[in-house]
DNA sequence: TTTCATTTGTCCGTATGTATT
DNA sequence: AAATACATACGGACAAATGAA
């Protein structure tokens, strides 16, 4: 997956949509934490504002839940167990 | 030596100057420790993270080394002994 | 052995200024 | 004007290793 920085899609959903594609193929699993967003700075080349960004944008779609000082996590699913 | 924080020059490399001077002047010698990140933000009233990347600067100009829980020290010059 | 302070590593939260589109 | 992106800077918190007491 590469990031295409001149495109009509955002950088950030970009990687958002990367990530949002790990978590359904099971390759993050529900309550691992997902990269941290040094991580995505290094990974993808982009400001660690972009990173956040993308990161923002999974929790509002509520894929995933940050608990701060923490990191950020793939959430469970309805009927898993708590 | 004061910083500005209002220059062109970043805090940051204003910090990473002055500790190059004192280098090179032989004030910190080589294979001994420079300030601490800690030291840093109370000399020079800066958040910890320009601290680090003064330091990260003066790595990065190949000025000094880090050992992780040691302290950062002044890299020895080519002809030294080991 | 245990305790404690020091130090770097790694997180996250926030803000401002600038540039580009 | 607004969204996107980058650089800089400040703040707080916890983890982990080291070394000294």
């Amino acid at each position: 997956m590469t990031i295409d920085h001149d495109g009509d899609t955002p950088v950030y959903r970009q990687i958002a949509a990367i990530i949002a594609e790990r978590i359904e193929s099971g390759d993050l699993q529900p309550r691992r934490r997902i990269p941290s967003e040094s991580d995505l700075v290094q990974e993808y080349g982009v400001a660690r504002e972009t990173a956040r960004r993308a990161v923002a944008y999974l929790r509002e779609q509520g894929l995933v839940y940050t608990v701060p000082q923490r990191g950020t996590f793939v959430k469970p699913s309805e009927g898993d167990v708590e």
